[in-house]
RNA sequence: UGGCCUAUAGUAUAAUGGUAGUACGACAGAUUUUGGUUCUGUUCGUCUUGGUUCGAAUCCAGGUAGGCCAACCA
């Protein structure tokens, strides 16, 4: 029963903390700048955040790091509570850093009070010249040299609006020679008019990232406070700040942040990919959004499962697209309704079928014991799909061809006994004779054959648009490729099916339902489906071993 | 080339000084009214050189490789 699973390295350090009664209880916080969508790489800080303070106790925020108004919007906010509401996770506060900013000004005042802070009137690059290098030491320039008195004057006519943007900046005084390029005084305040989504034109000067982060897990009492690698350099700055500030000191812990094949996961690469007409929205199927996933019918549980295999780890990686694959699979195949749908149909007579109609029950989802069941209309005219005919079949193949028998799923047994071409010499129809003793669930005809076919009445067709993605990128390292991004975008990511035949239990539809047409992949209804006009989103094939096979 | 981080099958991740394991993939077979699912088996690994130790993926030292850091972004 028990299944003892090891821990990730920061389970360890939380047990451990935890054992040594470092703390009751920890605190962790998932902390997105609303600037842009959710992607699965945030998924995987979520599950990581909200996962931890589930498994050990504890509570998660929600806190937007919305310190840069001119990057940020109301939009963003909303659709990011949205995917993790979606995810299945609840924060204990929603929580803004711009709820701060008033705490993080008085902060700014005490480091200035201490004489640990300056206003420096350089330009950005002379700021960025006088830094230095990480084999050479900075130097500081005259303005760090101003009085206390004369600092705490100029940062309150600062947020008074007395200068441009640009015009002056507030900066930590630490280190000009510090090996860390981050310790080398760096900026902390800068002057922004620029209207803010939250606080409006209440404040002009706005805290860097630095003075605001740490400052707000401070803030919230955030035990834990836990970033992908690139911060690492931060943690000096994040430590030195809270010391000064003789504040809560909350950690800074790093991992390493999710790579998948075939994708690409920044916020900036994503943007430019909407704006730039690539794809249609930040939701459109091919995206790696949280959103985009959800309308391509990933379900929840399946990206949740995703994120708790990946692990979680302080080295680079690049996971394989086809392990996401594999648990959306693998939570449809539990859950999806079975379908027949056949996208290039070929048309059957069969012969010697005398009704006008036999409605046949075939099982909503074979993979469960208590599966429903729907009934199919089976008649004298149905299509099959064009590849399940070959005339000359190769070795191995199981499905129609002539003389040959496959069973129609859930009806009966068939056989090919004639082929009808045009007068180009393509096939238009085949006519078939079917077996009566052969009828699905009562056979007793003996015949074993090896092939089962989805099929779907002519008569009782339904018509339905189909939307067949792939890869976006057709290279599998995205950000180590040659060149500019966009040159390896997959041109065919999306094929569009305009009429597919489909039975007609896919009509009493609702937006919820998983569908797997049979033999054809998992699919889900699109939200810009209509009463008209039904539309499909393909979220994944079906394993195909055959097409595997044929390869060879 | 100053500092920091990292290195285990193809990919990812365990083993916390004592049998290198798991998942995905690949390959082979069984089952199957989906060439799906399920089941079974096979394949493949500790970056390198030294050292400590009865014993090293693990500890130490040197090398090598990859990544990060010089935004008034986060």
């Amino acid at each position: 029963m028990s299944e003892e699973k090891s821990l990730n390295f920061l389970e360890e350090i939380i047990e451990k903390d935890l054992a040594e009664g470092k703390y009751q209880s920890i605190t962790t916080r998932f902390p997105p700048e609303p600037n842009g969508y959710l992607h699965i790489g945030h998924a995987k800080s979520i599950c990581l955040n909200f996962g931890l303070t589930q498994k050990f106790g504890g509570k998660t925020n929600l806190r937007f790091d919305d310190t840069n108004p001119v990057t940020e919007e109301t939009e963003y906010v909303d659709s990011i509570k949205e995917d993790i509401q979606w995810l299945g996770f609840n924060w204990a506060n929603e929580l803004y850093a711009s709820d701060y900013f008033d705490t993080l000004y008085e902060f700014a005042v005490t480091l200035i009070n201490k004489n640990l802070a300056y206003v420096d009137d350089s330009t950005s690059e002379e700021i960025a010249q006088q830094k230095g290098t990480p084999t050479t030491p900075g130097i500081r320039n005259k303005f760090s040299e101003r009085t206390v008195e004369e600092n705490l004057k100029l940062f309150i006519e600062m947020r008074e609006g007395k200068y441009a943007d640009g015009e002056k900046v507030l900066r930590a005084k630490i280190d000009m020679s510090s090996p860390n390029m981050h310790m080398r005084d760096p900026i902390i305040y800068r002057i922004k008019h620029a209207a803010h989504h939250r606080t409006g034109n209440k404040w002009c000067i706005y805290p860097m990232y630095d003075f605001a982060h740490g400052q707000s897990d401070s803030i919230e009492n955030i035990t834990h406070s836990i970033c992908t690698l690139e911060f690492i350099p931060h943690r000096e700055l994040y430590n030195w700040l809270i010391q000064q500030l003789e504040i809560f000191p909350s950690k800074q812990y790093e991992f390493a942040r999710l790579n998948m094949t075939y994708t690409v996961m920044s916020k900036r690469k994503l943007l430019q990919l909407v704006n730039e007409k690539h794809v249609i929205a930040w939701d459109d199927p091919r995206m790696p959004t949280i959103s985009g996933m959800r309308r391509r019918g990933y379900g929840a549980t399946a990206l949740r499962d995703f994120c708790d295999k990946i692990g979680v780890a302080k080295r680079e990686n690049l996971i394989d697209i086809g392990l996401l694959e594999f648990c959306v699979r693998e939570e449809l195949n539990k859950t999806a309704l079975r379908r027949m749908v056949v996208f290039n149909p070929l048309k059957i007579t069969i012969t010697n079928f005398g009704k006008e109609v036999e409605w046949v029950s075939i099982e909503d989802n074979p993979e469960d014991e208590n599966t429903t069941h729907r009934k199919v209309p089976f008649s004298k005219e149905i299509y099959i799909e064009q590849e399940d005919f070959l005339e000359n079949p190769p070795k191995k193949f199981f499905r129609l061809f002539p003389g040959g028998k496959v069973r129609l799923k859930g009806a009966y047994i068939i056989e090919c006994n004639e082929v009808v071409k045009d007068i180009n010499g393509n096939i238009i129809e085949l006519k078939c004779s079917y077996i009566p003793e052969s009828k699905s669930g009562n056979d007793t005809s003996g015949i074993h054959v090896k092939g089962t076919l989805h099929w779907v009445s002519v008569a009782h067709a339904v018509h339905a648009e189909v939307k067949l993605y792939d890869r976006l990128f057709h290279v599998e390292n995205v950000a180590e490729a040659e060149g500019d991004f966009k040159e390896h975008i997959n041109p065919n990511s999306l094929q569009v099916l305009d009429k597919v035949y489909a039975e007609p239990a896919l009509l009493d539809t609702n937006s919820n339902n998983r569908y797997q047409f049979l033999r054809k992949g998992y699919f889900c209804l699109d939200k810009d489906s209509s009463s008209e006009k039904l539309v499909f989103n393909r979220t994944v094939t079906l394993k195909d071993t055959w097409a595997k096979e044929v390869k060879k």
